[in-house]
DNA sequence: GTCTATAGGTGGATAGAC
DNA sequence: GTCTATCCACCTATAGAC
């Protein structure tokens, strides 16, 4: 019986099994299963279980390429854009919660990774442009020129990513349910971030002496 | 030939091992050739495979506990006590480059972890420090009081965690060198965070009507 | 305490029928 | 395209000599 569906369907299971398991704990016959197909056939679409992983993982990041370049079009204040890319990012990990697991664990594999290449490119291509976001709103006076804009990157990106790594622990911090934070929470979450940056990097408005208070130098 | 070192030196070699591969593909017997030791001596000392990962794991949580509990004691202002935090986080996680991978690893585990418990418990005591911390700094006006305490904790966490996490794309985006960021950088680093994360929490200056530009409600 | 040898189990991968 | 049966490599864990 030809089922067209019969790929996805593996790649649905698969990308489940990695996420929760990661790569070696996972294996072939478990994806079978769980995707309902015999587990001769994931070597039939995917010659070995080395080039079903990394199907699963690109399959992953165009998905979240997509996503975010189209909602990262619209210009606007540099805080408008650091809003909105906060926001479009929480919002693809909140919808693909698999991806920041398998993500993490490629990073953590440092160079032993399945699919580090690909990864540490993604990252650091997402780093480099809020890097740039950032120096645009320092340039036009809405940011602080003292930060570091890499470093700015780095700290912004952070929040979001990390909240849904450590959902585990963030879970018991906001004794939410066992699924994970509620989506009400992960949009309050998400917010949160945004505006904890914005105020972060806002430049002190220019009307007295006293700025800020005490901030090393 | 007795020599008491054989438990610390193959409880070195799996932490490097396991923070390096995993635990599924880190083996028995590449622990014992890394320690220099026979694998079957891994036996001997920790009973089974799981165990010693737990040892390895606990360990590592112990000498976390007792770098940063003692730079914590120190009173002060909330920001100072703050400011403290996220160096003294800084510096153990730089101090042990192992432990983020390995804690990240169970906390991407979700529920099928190894030492899930362990960690998750771990995180969420630091977590819930900080929130306390955020709420003092509040009460006494030094903070912004429209802020969820339990958001900024997560957020001020993040920051320290995610960039040892992220090394590898962290290395990209600072161009640094292959064994991960100088001294240097860490230390600079940490300093941003703190400064970023005070910026964020601290109360406008009680100064003018034209408070601080376009936050989100 | 340390080592050798090996039992026993698991899982990736293939051959070949349908 | 899908399934059954099976091979083979590898790894945990133990038995037992020294």
């Amino acid at each position: 019986m030809t089922d067209p569906r019969t790929p996805t369907r593996i790649l649905d299971a698969a990308e489940r099994l990695f996420a929760e398991r990661g790569f070696a704990r996972t294996t072939i016959k478990a994806i079978g299963t769980e995707a309902g197909v015999n587990s001769a056939l994931l070597y039939y679409y995917f010659t070995d279980k080395e080039r079903l992983y990394r199907n699963v993982l690109q399959r992953l990041m165009d998905t979240l390429i997509e996503r975010t370049s189209s909602r990262l079009q619209a210009g606007g204040t540099p805080e408008g854009r650091v809003l909105a890319l906060v926001q479009a990012q929480a919002e693809v990990l909140a919808a693909n919660p698999n991806f920041p697991r398998l993500m993490v664990r490629e990073l953590a594999e440092s160079d032993a990774g399945h699919a580090g290449e690909q990864i540490r490119h993604l990252a650091a291509t997402t780093f480099t442009r809020l890097c740039t976001l950032v120096r645009d709103g320092q340039a036009s006076g809405a940011f602080r020129k003292e930060i570091d804009p890499r470093f700015a990157a780095i700290s912004i990106v952070s929040q979001v990513a990390y909240f849904f790594v450590a959902k585990p622990a963030v879970r018991i911090l906001l004794a939410s349910s066992p699924g994970g934070p509620s989506p009400a929470i992960v949009i309050a979450y998400a917010r949160h971030a945004a505006n904890f940056a914005l105020a972060a990097l806002a430049a002190p408005s220019r009307s007295r002496s006293s700025r800020r208070p005490r901030r090393i130098p």
